[in-house]
RNA sequence: GCCGACUUAGCUCAAUCGGUAGAGCAACUGACUUGUAAUCAGUAGGUUACGGGUUCAAUUCCUGUAGUCGGCACCA
């Protein structure tokens, strides 16, 4: 019997019936053979040697193909589980998927635990288990052969109870060692080659904190140790742009043990943050938002008539003032509320767009916190949107098209989420419909994509988050734009109509930088503290060749920058010309001007841009202007 | 909050087996008078995160607390 296999180019050949995608391969060539790692039948990712029983539409997976990372990180996983197992016989474990970044397992080791050291000779073994070069093979279980198989890990157990009746289930076995798997897996452990465990971490068993934790080693494995070396060293690359250590070199921020999570700026970091709300002041202006400022501090009952007292209450912190209970605001939205039912509202000012730079205070966890990602107190670039429920689409729209403006002066990537509702939610389905489409339909026609995140919207309505990465990939929600079902009703909040009834207004929650703080960690690492132009802390150091002889020239010169609203510095220190430059240079200064006989007699510069070493001299006026432009369009 | 690791001068890091802390940079002083990534010399700088314990002796071992880091959970 002979089956007909087809080819991605659509080409069909005919091969003896149970032959297997290593035959195929092999037929086609020995070097295709070599780097093929799986193969797709009909759409199934199987291993090589899967016999192929019917006709079939195939595809290889070579070492070049995402999919063969995966497989081959899937079974460095195994490996270490296997590695595990000897070292430890009493370990038992949990799943070990590949992620973004490799690959990770969760073990219960019951009393031991792992610490980096152990790693290494984790990975000793898993090198033994290499060299050993085990086949690595596909079982297939039914139900009770597979609990019968695993009895005696409740964590397998668990695993099988969860597949249903009749269901074949997959295990691989490489040597002692089995472990259930859907695979596909690479045909021996000796195809292994280039690995690294990278950290070890608990994690809670199912993710649920209530349950036991485990213990979760993660690492990365590629085909070439050279890829795996391009890796250790991009991450190593990657910790030089952490804003945490930027801000320390640059005096951008610190945050001091006796407020832990409570950021201090400093005056180089305070210039990035004024310039972003100056930036961000003049657009909502021109964008036609009104600007307020809501008290930090509010009566409790404020809080019990929003519902953060009863749904916000652990993360805030109280106080109390004259003999009555106060809450320091962790969200600006039910001052808000206190401006809007301050006045009479007609439908004639909707959309009507109220902006504050708030600043809110959480209680987050202690393990939670991060640098500037994740702090106790921050400043949210806060507006709520009132208008009738026919204007949303229009609106969110209009937020789209702002938020894409902001990041794009930035030249940051985002990507967009739009969470739907969750479990726990108030209001009926019909809205919840209509308002989840409202903000696909606003992304459709803004042109931008999105993923759907489903269950993760707030109680009170749907949003669509816009979220951003930093130096080490890990991603963090900046903007975002929530459709609010719950406090326009809570507050009462009524808007005059055309017709002269009393309605209820749709309220919007957005933010753009979503928390100033947060965003600036992005920037720094973002542009590795070598700002642009018109953020740059310091914008020009002025260097004079000789202090004795060129000091007069370069204050003057400095005093002229400054009176351009140019933010220069002269730097009249006894040093040399080399060390003035290299310092400004690791301060990641603009521009460094240097001054000698030649430009105090002509009035001329001599710059250097950061991280360019050509020399260029120009007219003082010359230069000034070229900053001032410069700084007029951002860098664009 | 949970698991693990870490905390030494302003910064980056040393200190063998438990024997009482050292370097570079920065700072300060002086000399040098400088043309594009570090001029030379000197001075000062420490309750080794904080508390308790073991020991003749603790940066080192044990322990409690705080903070930081990596994850998890949380958050968004």
């Amino acid at each position: 019997m002979s089956i007909k296999i087809t080819f991605p180019d659509g080409s069909v050949k005919e091969y003896p019936q149970g032959t297997t995608l290593a035959n195929i391969a092999s037929a086609i060539s020995p070097s295709l053979r070599k780097k093929s790692v799986a193969g797709v039948v009909n759409d199934e990712l199987v291993d090589l040697n899967r016999p192929i029983e019917s006709d079939a539409t195939i595809r290889l997976v070579t070492t070049d193909d995402k999919e063969a990372w995966e497989v081959l990180n899937h079974s460095t996983a195994h490996l270490l589980a296997h590695a595990v197992k000897r070292l430890y016989p009493h370990a038992l474990f949990w799943v070990g998927p590949v992620v973004e970044e490799g690959f990770y397992y969760d073990i219960d080791l019951g009393a031991d635990s792992l610490s980096e050291e152990d790693l290494v000779d984790i990975e000793k073994m898993m090198n033994q288990i290499v060299k050993e070069n085990i086949i690595i093979e596909r079982v297939e279980l039914t139900k009770e052969e597979a609990l019968a198989q695993f009895k005696g890990d409740p964590y397998k157990v668990d695993l099988i109870e969860n597949f249903e009746e009749g269901t074949k289930i997959s295990a691989y076995r490489q040597g002692d060692f089995i472990d259930l798997c859907r695979g596909p897996h690479l045909e021996s452990t000796g195809q292994i080659k280039a690995f690294k465990l990278l950290k070890v971490a608990g994690a809670y068993f199912k993710g649920d904190a209530n349950n036991k934790m485990l213990q979760r080693v993660y690492g990365i494995s590629f085909f070439k140790k050279e890829d795996l070396d391009k890796h250790l060293l991009m991450l190593e690359e990657a910790k030089k742009r952490d804003h945490r250590k930027l801000g320390k070199e640059l005096g951008l921020f610190m945050i001091s043990e006796y407020g832990p999570g409570f950021p201090f700026w400093l005056p180089n970091g305070m210039i990035l943050r004024r310039e972003l709300e100056q930036f961000w002041y003049d657009k909502h202006m021109q964008e036609g938002y009104q600007l307020i400022q809501t008290p930090i501090m509010l009566n409790r009952q404020l809080w019990e008539v929003s519902g953060h007292w009863e749904n916000y209450r652990e993360n805030m912190y109280t106080s109390e003032i004259d003999e009555m209970e106060f809450a320091i605001k962790p969200m600006n939205c039910p001052g808000g509320m206190l401006v809007y039912k301050h006045t009479l509202h007609s439908y004639k000012d909707f959309p009507l767009r109220i902006g504050e730079l708030g600043l809110v205070h959480r209680h987050e966890a202690s393990g939670a916190l991060t640098g500037l990602f994740r702090v106790r107190n921050f400043t949210q670039d806060d507006a709520h949107i009132f208008c009738r429920e026919d204007q949303v689409i229009d609106e969110v729209t209009n937020l789209i098209r702002l938020f894409d403006y902001f990041y794009s002066v930035f030249n940051l990537s985002y990507h967009i989420e739009l969470s739907t509702r969750p479990e726990k939610y108030i209001g009926t389905i019909e809205v919840w419909d209509k308002a989840e489409k409202a903000l696909a339909e606003a992304c459709k026609r803004g042109g931008k994509e999105f993923k759907v995140n489903e269950g993760d919207g707030a109680f009170y309505g749907p949003k669509l988050d816009f979220k951003l990465r930093d130096s080490l990939g890990r991603i963090w929600q900046c903007g975002t734009i929530q459709l609010d079902m719950k406090l326009p009703e809570r507050f009462d909040l009524t808007y005059i109509d055309a017709d002269g009834e009393r309605k209820r207004p749709v309220m919007l929650h957005r933010a753009i930088y979503g928390s100033i703080e947060r965003f600036i960690g992005i920037l720094i690492e973002h542009y590795a503290g070598a700002f642009p132009l018109w953020i740059a802390p310091r914008q020009v150091d002025v260097i004079p060749v000789n202090p004795e002889l060129h000091s007069a020239y370069a204050e003057k010169v400095n005093e002229i920058l400054m009176s351009n609203k140019i933010r220069s510095h002269v730097d009249l220190r006894d040093e040399k010309v080399g060390y003035k430059i290299r310092e400004s240079q690791v301060k990641k200064v603009p521009y460094s001007i240097v001054l000698g006989d030649k430009e105090q007699e002509e009035n001329l510069v001599t710059f250097r841009h950061y991280g360019d070493t050509k020399q260029v001299t120009v007219p003082l006026d010359e230069f000034i202007s070229m900053l001032k432009a410069e700084i007029q369009n951002k860098g664009k």
